[in-house]
DNA sequence: ATGGCAACACACTGTTGA
């Protein structure tokens, strides 16, 4: 079974690059972030007739996540309320950000962390405290499926080797130490990621800037990410990065990261 | 240090992205 993530980077816009990749990479799953459309402009039905079912959570302009999968999901739910309550969510559900759905036994969560714009405004803080909220609602779900794959753009830098200007980009949101901590503790609950299975080195990406020819120098960031339960970890064969589509006229600015197991 | 590129909307300029 393979299962991969794409930030598209606005759904309608990236639509036959994603028809053309999901026809040469049939793969079990899709997790999509960035659709930036509503649900009822979603375009689903070229969708369907390549034969995927769609799971969708959308608003409009930002964000947006959506699954598609060959087998129809199981108990989907979109954002953090249904696990937490909506008293502990507030207004944090309002930007569509997660959504989730079973397969076979497997829990599957799609996910669009903030992006956090600049290390202490108001964003970065958002940032923040909606990773505690994702850390929370994750203890529930790993207590309830014991395999559990969460996969998306986390918007964070997992290690030095993960950037391809550590240094230059230290102070930049995705790098802080508290994103990183963040991000720590909630592997810490029992998660892996299983491209670092595979893979030992740097100079491998999944996001590239628009700007300064990023793309041809590979100066690029790997901020899309799975992290797999233990069971499903050491179920995992392999874990890529397919830059093909980053290389298409008007690409997203993310590839899309493929585990298979 | 700054800007560069792309997508979107109460659109031709401002906001967001990472």
């Amino acid at each position: 079974m393979k299962i991969a993530t794409w930030n598209v980077n606005s759904i309608r816009t990236r639509l036959e690059h994603v028809i053309n990749w999901l026809q040469a990479n049939p793969v079990e799953v899709l997790c999509l972030q960035e659709t930036k459309v509503i649900d009822k402009d979603f375009p689903l039905q070229p969708f369907l007739d390549i034969g995927y079912n769609c799971y969708i959570s959308g608003q409009k302009s930002y964000n947006g996540v959506a699954i598609l999968s060959r087998s129809p999901l199981g108990q989907v739910s979109a954002g953090f309320a249904p696990i937490l309550g909506d008293e502990t969510v507030g207004s944090f559900d309002e930007q569509k950000r997660l959504i989730t759905g079973l397969i076979d036994d497997i829990r599957i969560i799609c996910v669009y962390v903030p992006n956090g714009s600049e290390v202490g405004c108001d964003k970065y803080e958002y940032k923040l405290y909606w990773l505690k909220l994702l850390q929370q609602y994750l203890e529930v779900a790993l207590d309830k499926s014991p395999n559990l794959c969460i996969c998306g753009d986390f918007n964070i830098v997992p290690g030095d080797l993960d950037i391809y200007a550590p240094k230059a980009s230290a102070n930049s949101a995705g790098l802080s130490v508290p994103e990183r901590l963040a991000l720590k503790e909630i592997i810490e609950l029992g998660l892996n990621d299983p491209f670092r299975k595979f893979t030992s080195e740097g100079g491998h990406y999944s996001w590239w800037d628009y700007r300064a020819a990023s793309f041809p120098r590979n100066n690029g960031w790997r901020i899309d990410h799975h992290y797999l339960s233990l069971p499903l970890y050491e179920k995992a064969t392999n874990c890529t990065i397919d830059v093909s589509p980053r290389k298409l006229v008007k690409p997203s600015d993310h590839a899309p990261v493929i585990v298979e197991f």
